[in-house]
DNA sequence: ATTCTGACA
DNA sequence: TGTCAGTA
């Protein structure tokens, strides 16, 4: 299929296909007309990707992700490559201190807001019910 | 009508 | 990401 039906049986734009091969996240075969030609196992693989963007993963890691399986899937020699983990964890590692700054602007704020006559506005930071964040894709 | 690449907002 | 251009 050309990438005009493959945006329409997975909601993904053709802006953003093209996006996502440019990433190294697609590679679709050529047809003689020059036109990207997808096959079925695309559509699964674009949803997967959508997913995981959905779920805030960066592309870059997705890519990661993405030939990690495909390794597992066609020869199980390597469960995960060293630098595989390796990137992951620096991930893992970038992340921590990103919620650490986070969580010293939010005591920062959370503080100040505390003092004010509307201390009754200071979301507790125990409150449970968390919305939105897509399940495991 | 549909896709392609590159580029701008 | 959307969208416009100029093609094939």
């Amino acid at each position: 299929m050309r990438i005009g039906e493959l945006a329409r049986r997975t909601g993904v734009s053709t802006r953003l296909l093209r996006y996502y091969e440019e990433q190294g996240l697609l590679a679709p075969g050529r047809s003689a007309n020059t036109y990207r030609a997808y096959d079925e196992d695309d559509v699964a693989r674009v949803e997967r990707v959508a997913g995981l963007v959905r779920a805030g993963v960066p592309t870059r890691l997705i890519k990661v992700l993405l030939d990690l399986e495909e390794t597992q899937a066609s020869g199980r020699a390597a469960p995960c490559a060293r630098s595989v983990a390796e990137t992951l964890a620096a991930e893992l590692a970038g992340l921590d201190e990103r919620i650490a700054c986070l969580t010293r602007s939010r005591r920062t704020l959370s503080d100040y807001l505390a003092r004010t006559e509307h201390a009754a506005l200071v979301a507790d930071a125990a409150r449970t019910g968390r919305e939105g964040e897509s399940a495991t894709v």
